[in-house]
DNA sequence: ACTTCAAATCGAAACGTTTCGAAACTTGTC
DNA sequence: GACAAGTTTCGAAACGTTTCGATTTGAAGT
């Protein structure tokens, strides 16, 4: 195992001192022509690579964020990881990346971990909440961003998805289209946590438009899938066709949408034709799916930009402030949604066959 | 901002010597309970976090593995980079993780921030190749696994996906479902890079199992998709439709196959009715499509282990051979493959709508 | 030649840990 | 009550950088 070469080495072959190698390394301090030659053929030479940890160390920053999401699985969280990773990369900075799981417990020990990491600024992403977890951050001061969880701290942003105004659209969408009886589908911690709180707040959304449609005899019900996104919509719809009547399902994920429709194919029930389904977060999914989802949009791209700014080191760096954004949902209409079949319902279809 | 404390501050405050505290929280060294308690406590009080950097740099090594994958929006990537994860955490060791986008440029890019970061091993999952990065890779001695890309190098283990043998079986199931006409589509770099290599032995191996399967008279053709591999999917099977005759379409890999129903969707055809459909790597995906996807397994779980393991300090150091694991790939079927319709051909019908 | 000034280079002190041999305490024994 | 044999605790030297004030160098001005 080939010991690996340290500046040093690197000042020693290039006959200068180990200041001057660190300032071409750097690119700060002028250094001419001549030497930067020599150190930089010592550097090729030696095949020396700075050492993370001395640098940073020394340095007392890193130009790498930390980005905590739920589970990586999950389309949602995947393309904003994506997305966020390439905007951060535009800045010149890193990403560590960690998965929850859902889990609170490991929520705490990835915050705990970065902060030691002394990253430059953390980004989470959870649907799941942990009280300690975001004191910890508070008190670290080191700039971070919320999506959706949290509370407003010193220098830190909150990103709040305004979900209630897309429930409102997809609700108002299906009332128009005759639906009355709507079945909202969710998922509940794999764990024996508490709910997740980006469930919470779709269910709240959409309980919330219903109230608001001003339509009256509306009949809604709320399922609660376990495990997996996929196997939870498929198993809440399953339990659901066994006990209520519904001719529209919305759903807190696509990923749910997605075991939502493969549980209404396999009874036989078909989408739009006899149940409408609506999706959320219009992953990539809602559009290739067959039939195309109809779904409810969250900017990821804005979600992305935001959050990196807000983690960027402002000019102002005084005025940074609590601050609070409201990112806007969009009702995104494909083919899974459709006119209330006329006669018989999903459900008395569904026992027939 | 507050500034952190370090062990120093703990160290006076619990009155006691640096290396004390350095002992209790290492839990290396025996302290006697009385001291450790009030080490604790003053950690407690002061809130203090180690720091990464100062622990890693003196201690010359960190319980980090390097992971490298392609895309993270393609669950493939994402399950596989989530059952790592997984699987490290059991063992002590976080990971971290970055996406390369398919470039090579990147790939070398990460693979020299990783190895920079001392980490305790990397592992590149990848259908993107680039020489260099490699040489780095295999002079840095660091523990490494590479899964179908690189060559074989000291201390390096190599996963070769056997992709073959999953294709002759799914070659083998559509040709005794009396289809006779096979289109092979795969995706090729979204920059002007060379082809992604997990792409090319998964074309070869189509190649190959048609050629083995003794049967003459097989038409095959191969399209190749650009961009994200839903969008070319998509629009390569509609560019097939409109130049190829076929009954069966087997896809490099299930977000193709993703893309490519819905192109066939688009156009009318049925699945399995007209066309049938296999899918690669046997994702969600293929279980929760509707109909769900006839696609060909890579064991992921048993990837992931096998992955951890090699990077894994061994009980005997030097015993570490450069060593190769085949991987077995298996075909699940579903509902996506169907007999060859009787008379009219799918571009036939299609072109009649 | 002699000063003056800027440009280029150097040296030494951090940065916050771990490590390991030495020093300081306990015990228990005779 | 002294001695050996453990136990605990301590001190100082790494680890590989960055940083910044000090020093050298070389050219220009007189």
């Amino acid at each position: 195992m080939p010991t690996r070469a340290k500046i040093q080495d690197v000042a020693r072959l290039a006959d200068v001192s180990l200041s001057t190698v660190s300032a071409v390394l750097n690119e700060k301090k002028i250094v001419s022509a001549g030497t930067r030659e020599r150190v930089l053929n010592a550097i090729e030479a030696l095949q020396y690579r700075p050492d993370f940890y001395a640098s940073n160390l020394a340095r007392r920053q890193t130009r790498v964020f930390g980005l905590i999401v739920s589970d990586l699985r999950n389309p949602f969280f995947s393309e904003t990881a994506h997305a966020i990773e390439e905007e951060a990369r535009g800045h010149g900075y890193g990403i560590i990346l960690r998965n929850t799981n859902f889990s609170p417990d490991l929520l705490r020990e990835s915050v705990r971990q970065m902060l030691g990491a002394r990253i430059a600024g953390i980004a989470i992403i959870t649907s799941e909440y942990d009280e300690e977890a975001f004191e910890m951050v508070h008190r670290s001061g080191v700039p971070s961003v919320f999506m959706d969880v949290g509370k407003a701290g010193v220098r830190s942003t909150n990103i709040r998805v305004d979900t209630r105004q897309g429930m409102v659209a997809a609700v108002d969408h299906l009332v128009a289209l005759g639906h009355t009886e709507l079945l909202f589908v969710r998922n509940s911690n794999p764990g024996d946590g508490p709910a997740l709180l980006s469930h919470k707040y779709r269910d709240q959304g959409f309980v919330a438009a219903i109230k608001g449609c001003g339509i009256q005899g509306i009949r809604t019900s709320v399922v609660n899938g376990v495990g997996f996104p996929t196997n939870a919509g498929r198993e809440a719809v399953e339990a659901a066709l066994r006990g209520e009547v519904f001719t529209a399902v919305v759903c807190a994920t696509d990923l749910i949408a997605l075991g939502v429709c493969r549980g209404l194919h396999d009874h036989g029930i078909r989408i739009p034709e006899d149940v409408s389904v609506v999706g959320f977060d219009n992953t990539y999914l809602s559009e290739f799916l067959s039939p195309p989802l109809t779904s409810i949009d969250i900017p990821r791209e804005e979600l992305s930009r935001l959050a990196v700014n807000a983690l960027l080191p402002s000019d102002d760096e005084k005025r940074r402030m609590p601050q609070t954004i409201r990112l806007e949902t969009k009702l995104i209409v494909r083919s899974s949604t459709a006119p209330r079949p006329q006669a018989t319902s999903a459900t008395a279809r569904a026992n027939r066959v």
